[in-house]
DNA sequence: CATCATAATTATGAATTCAGAATTCAATTT
DNA sequence: AAATTGAATTCTGAATTCATAATTATGATG
């Protein structure tokens, strides 16, 4: 008969909000995402132990649901479980990353190729639809960096999705948040926005026009450029 | 007061074996690889609904440790979650088969490349070590298929080892426990282990003539004959 | 007899409780 | 003062209990 308050700043994204909105997720799921958002966000640091119960009474729910989803994070790399002695956030080498990149070069540029083969017209067109976005989101502002980023990760998600393999789908998401890990992310070169989108024009003109060996090679280059960019 | 008796049949590899032995995994751990060789072995269909109450207490563990081994099962992509219906194991389509193939291809032919280019003499040294087990194992009896398929097995684990990316391993791994849910693994065309030999035969020469773009084309040869073997 | 409403049962999801391992801290001994 | 042993505390792992959603069964009504 405790833990009745919950004057928690720590909450998940929509408990009470809407009382008839029914509860989409499972309650692991929803701590697994905060959990991941704790992480890429540098709240939890590469190597640091999860402290069960802390993040359960802040969150403001039972440990069940919290060590459910540090299974999951688990399964997905993002932490390690020590037996035990608990969980930590999972620390990458260079090695790993240079390791992450290259399988996501792999699998996107083979992505790409089926695309550039098999993709009907409206495929292509959406695809495009989004390319323009990225240009305007580039060439309109300065701090259109979010937007770019955004759109970005639209367009290689749609890419993937054109391609129809679920469990590739599933195998990139993970291994983008393995990358996210480290925070190499958010500090890019200033010039890279304009060379990604000149990367993505490439791309985009290899899709059009069918080439699926040219569309592999300059997904390929996109992302090892994004890595050296990165690291 | 109950599930004191233990009479269970289906008790978890080594529960009370040694008393000085360490417990090396986790129960959760357990249970995941009890439900894996369930799933493997047909006990559990594809679609079946997993009885929480029921299989607890066969194995004679409370819900707790199972439900946490189902969420790691659940992000395998061995079973689905559905919200308040509980766990199945999930249904793979021909589509399906074929595109987890599609994938063990590509990233064992990028594997392959790797192991042509960058090898150790001792690396391949090993390899060709585990490929003579296979053609004794191929030509030394009749029902050596087990101990032919075992060795197979090992020597693509080892391929992947010695590429050095733990993050393809972990995939493949994950991969072959999908390809493993329909159960075209053992229903074979009686020459396939020859011809499956053959194949190992090109992937080895090509490996120790350094030729990384055969290696890689041997090895997606191979694959594909598999699943063409297995459909 | 069919259909719909409602009660009873069952199973999931989550909190709580309990047991035992690991760590910390203190005290005693050398 | 340093080291080692042992008690106290803390935390993980797992069982148990509780609440509620979903399903099934029952019965009333047309």
């Amino acid at each position: 008969m405790n833990a009745k308050m919950n004057a928690s700043s720590a909450d998940l994204p929509s408990k009470t909000e809407h009382p008839d909105r029914l509860k989409p997720r499972a309650l692991y799921e929803e701590v697994a995402e905060l959990l991941r958002q704790r992480i890429f966000s540098g709240t939890l640091l590469p190597g640091a132990w999860i402290d069960e119960l802390t993040i359960a009474q802040e969150v403001g729910i039972s440990r069940t649901p919290l060590r459910e989803a540090l299974k999951v994070l688990a399964t997905e790399g993002l932490i390690t479980m020590k037996m035990r002695r608990g969980a930590y956030v999972t620390e990458t080498s260079q090695g790993d990353v240079a390791n992450v990149f290259h399988l996501l070069a792999l699998l996107e540029a083979d992505a790409a190729a089926i695309v550039a083969e098999h993709a009907s017209d409206s495929d292509l067109a959406s695809l495009q639809a989004l390319h323009q976005d990225l240009e305007t989101a580039a060439t309109g502002g300065l701090n259109n960096r979010e937007a770019f980023f955004s759109i970005n990760e639209q367009f290689h998600l749609r890419l993937l999705a054109i391609a129809k393999n679920r469990w590739r789908d599933q195998i990139v998401a993970d291994l983008r948040k393995v990358m996210k890990l480290n925070r190499a992310q958010s500090l890019l070169k200033s010039g890279r926005i304009t060379e990604s989108l000149a990367e993505h024009r490439a791309i985009m003109a290899a899709l059009q026009s069918r080439n699926a060996p040219l569309a592999a090679q300059t997904i390929r280059a996109h992302i090892r450029n994004g890595y050296e960019a990165a690291i």
